[in-house]
RNA sequence: UCCGGUGUAGCUCAAUCGGCAGAGCGGGUGACUGUUAAUCACUAGGUUGUAGGUUCAAGUCCUACCACCGGAGCCA
């Protein structure tokens, strides 16, 4: 009796005979000869069967079976230095599990609207596979960087009573008999944590309601919101730096296969090192100005103008310093510059744009009642919020980790489409 | 929402000035003992996105609509 083996273990099985459980990836073959490449979701082996060698009706079996037909296939573990991977299996036994209908998604090129119409059959693709196992890594990464910081979990509300921030538009849902909207942030459920626990992080899906059509956008994302009592704006950015240089680290570490399977160049993922270069808005203004970009001083930078501020940094860069008219209302001003917003933006670079936005709140409970006003929100709402302002209120911060751009960036993909299993974009709902 | 682009076989695409609807892959049949997107031979496969219009003749030109792609705004 052969013993199961999941094909990522089979280099411990050479000389042995084992059955694995998987579906077929794809076949070639020679006349006599068939190769059978067998994926199980931990990896792919080659299966050969050599006609003359094994029962007739084995290689019957074989010679006609669809792509992707399910099977259970027992055999003799090599090594063999031709197949990738290292060892190769010579088949025994074989029993067809389900005789696969014609798999639509062929070893040659598709478009992406044929793939995204198939995503739940496309993620059974060496590539896609490589993508959703480095997010994994990544998101272990968050989970055990905080974790190990004494960080604790704090998971914030999917239905809010309204708008966090106000401007963007929010998915509206009927909650019984009144109004409520899919989140688009846990930040402010984050804030009244941090002075329950001193350091809490939430680690869910947020929801925007933006009709955007880009490559950087999903109408639902995951996000991960570290919030600290007793932070500024600089110890904030060193916990920001820390984060991404740990999970840059981990994924180096742990799914270097994959990022070669997606032919990622990690040169540049190794360059990335800390401390992460720091500028204030004044400064990468300066960078669109000799650059020759259009950039109006004074507003928010556009997707093209993060590209250039971030193609002069090897590592992600912080911006800080932004207008505080182009920032939420929760942002504290810069005591220094009034204007400006304690704020920081982390651009990824090679034009991956910004991964993370965050920084110092405001802490005082009169300028943040000015504030809500200002910005036309509900004062009602936030009743709860300004709370933390009147029972020891101290300097907090923190931010928001865009999970999609990060995956995308670390995987080198151009879409943030193909890093999260079931899309949800703004033409897009299934499958 | 705005700007630009593309819709032809299951998939990826070609079709010259408006003049017979094509190829590769995939499918089927067969050959081949080391393939890796194998190769070779044969074979089946079409309401050219939808509706209308111009014309002797429309995949090709015109109008509208639909779908998708890319970008802008907004943001992570």
């Amino acid at each position: 009796m052969a013993a199961k083996a999941f094909i990522s273990e089979l280099k411990d099985y050479i000389g042995q005979d084992v059955t694995i459980s998987g579906w077929l990836y794809n076949k070639t073959g020679k006349g006599k000869l068939l190769f059978l490449m067998i994926r199980d979701g931990t990896g792919i082996v080659q299966a050969v069967l050599f006609k003359n060698n094994v029962e007739e009706d084995v290689f019957e079996k074989c010679e006609h079976l669809p792509q992707e037909s399910s099977l259970h296939i027992t055999g003799h573990v090599v090594e063999d230095k031709r197949a990738k991977g290292g060892c190769e299996l010579q088949v025994k036994e074989i029993q067809v599990v389900h005789v696969a209908e014609e798999y639509p998604i062929t070893p040659k090129e598709h478009g992406t609207e044929f793939l995204m119409d198939h995503r739940h059959l496309w993620l059974r693709s060496n590539k896609q596979h490589a993508i959703i196992k480095i997010r994994h890594e990544i998101i272990k990464s968050c989970r055990d960087y905080f974790d190990n910081l004494g960080f604790t979990l704090l998971d914030a509300p999917i239905f809010t009573p309204a708008a966090c921030e106000g401007t963007t538009n929010l998915f509206e849902v009927n909650y019984f008999d009144e109004k409520a909207y899919l989140t688009q942030s846990g930040q402010l459920y984050m804030e009244p944590g941090a002075m329950a626990f001193g350091k809490v992080y939430c680690f869910g899906p947020t929801f925007r309601a933006e009709k955007s059509k880009t490559r950087r956008h999903l109408t639902e994302f995951w996000m991960v919101e570290p919030e600290v009592a007793f932070c500024d704006l600089n110890q904030n950015m060193d916990l920001a730096e820390g984060l991404v240089s740990y999970i840059v680290e981990r994924v180096l570490e742990n799914k270097r296969d994959e990022l070669e399977t997606l032919e990622r160049d990690i040169s540049a993922l190794e360059k990335v090192k800390k401390p992460f270069p720091r500028i204030d808005y004044d400064e990468a203004a300066k960078i669109l100005k000799e650059a020759g970009s259009e950039f109006v001083f004074g507003d928010d930078f556009g997707g093209g103008d993060e590209t250039i501020i971030s193609d002069k940094f090897d590592s992600p860069v912080m911006v800080t310093h932004y207008p505080a008219n182009v920032k939420a209302f929760y942002m504290k001003n810069d005591p220094q510059r009034p204007d400006r917003a304690l704020c920081v933006d982390m651009l990824a670079p090679e034009g991956y744009g910004e991964i993370i936005g965050g920084g110092q709140r405001e802490d005082d409970y009169e300028t943040l009642v000015q504030k809500i006003k200002k910005h036309d929100l509900p004062m009602d709402s936030f009743k709860w919020y300004l709370d933390v302002r009147r029972y020891g209120s101290v300097p907090h911060g923190g931010f928001g980790l865009g999970i999609e751009r990060t995956v995308s960036w670390l995987c080198g993909r151009s879409h943030v489409r193909e890093t999260i299993p079931y899309p949800r974009m703004l033409y897009r709902l299934y499958p």
